[in-house]
DNA sequence: ACATTATCTACTAAATTAGTCAAGAAAAAT
DNA sequence: ATTTTTCTTGACTAATTTAGTAGATAATGT
C-alpha cells in the first residue's frame, strides 16, 4: 500500500510554490533544488498538475509555475488524485472507470471493504490543505527562501 | 495507492476457510477453485499467513489449513500487515524499520501526513474481522460448501 | 508401500515505476 | 530582431516489483 513518488513529489512541489513563492512564479529548477527532486522528472509531474488546474504556468525569463488557487483551497486529495490516478486500492472498486470488471462481483465480499478503505483515505487527504502544510513547516522552523532569483539584480 | 494481490488473495483465502471450512482443515486446491486463485501462488501466501500465526497447517491426506483463532479474533489488519509488509504509504515513515532513512526528515512536512494516512488505514482494517466478512457473505446469499471432499466417502 | 498434501527454494515473465533525453515553441529581456 | 530563458511534448530506458511457475522434499493417513 504505497504512494507513488509522483504523488509525494507532487505534494511537495505544490507546497514549495506556496511556501517559497510568495505569490510570484517559481521555477522548476528552484523547486528541484530545494526539494531535491530531479528537474526532468518534476516537469512531467507539473504537466499533470497543470492539466488538472492546480497550477498555472508562464514561459520565458522570469516565468515559472504559480498556484491556480490559494493554499487554503488546494487539498491534498486534489493533487494525489491526479498523480496517483485515483485513490481506490483495487481496480474492481470502480469497474466503470477502469474498464475491466470482475465477474465475481456478485459474491465478492471484500470489494466493499476495499471501497470503504479507499474512501477513508480520500476523506483524510481531503481534510488537509497546502495551507496546513505551510503552517506546519513554519512550526518546524523551515526558512523561507523568497525572491532568490532577484538577488542577482540588486 | 493500491493493494497487492497477495493482500487481496490473503484476505479472501482466510475468509474462505472460515466460511466453507466449518472447523475442518481446508485444502489449498479447494480454496483456489472457489476463489479462482492460482493454487501455486496461494501456497506462498499461506506460508506467510502460517509464519504469522494466522493459520495452522496439517500435511498429508485430509490435511490442509485451519484458522489459528476464531473468525472474530482475526482482523484484516493482521493479514494485510503480513502480506503487504506494513501499511505505511512511504518507507520514510518508519526509517528504523526500512533501514534507510531520509536526510530531509528534519524539514519534511509531508512525512507526518503520510504517517497519519497510514494510521487511518490501519485503524480501518483493524475494525473489520473475518467474522464480519462471513456475515456479509451470508447476507449476499453465498452458499456454503461444507464437507465437499467427504462426499466421495459416502 | 502409496497416494496425498503441505513446505521450501529457486526461477521467470510481465508490468510498473522512476527517471532520462532531445527537440521545439512561447515569451520576455536586451 | 535576437537571444535567452523557461515551459512543452513525446519518446525512450533501466531498475524494480509483482505475479506467477516449477521442482524437489517432507509429513501423514490409509
Amino acid at each position: 500500500m504505497r504512494l507513488s513518488t509522483q504523488s509525494r513529489y507532487g505534494v511537495r512541489a505544490v507546497f514549495d510554490i506556496a511556501y517559497h513563492g510568495g505569490g510570484e512564479g517559481v521555477q522548476i529548477k528552484d523547486i528541484a533544488r530545494r526539494q531535491e527532486i530531479s528537474p526532468r522528472y518534476l516537469e512531467q509531474i507539473f504537466q499533470k498538475l497543470r492539466d488538472a488546474g492546480i497550477v498555472t504556468s508562464k514561459r520565458g525569463p522570469r516565468g515559472g509555475y504559480s498556484l491556480a488557487k490559494s493554499p487554503e483551497e488546494i487539498r491534498l486529495v486534489d493533487i494525489i488524485r491526479v498523480t496517483e490516478g485515483g485513490l481506490e486500492p483495487v481496480f474492481c472498486v470502480h469497474p466503470e472507470k477502469s474498464g475491466k470488471d470482475c465477474d465475481r462481483v456478485a459474491k465478492c465480499v471484500t470489494r466493499l471493504i476495499w471501497k470503504e478503505a479507499g474512501e477513508k483515505l480520500e476523506d483524510f487527504f481531503d481534510s488537509v490543505t497546502i495551507q496546513d502544510l505551510c503552517e506546519k513547516s513554519e512550526l518546524l522552523g523551515v526558512q523561507k527562501e523568497r525572491g532568490r532569483s532577484l538577488m542577482y539584480y540588486i
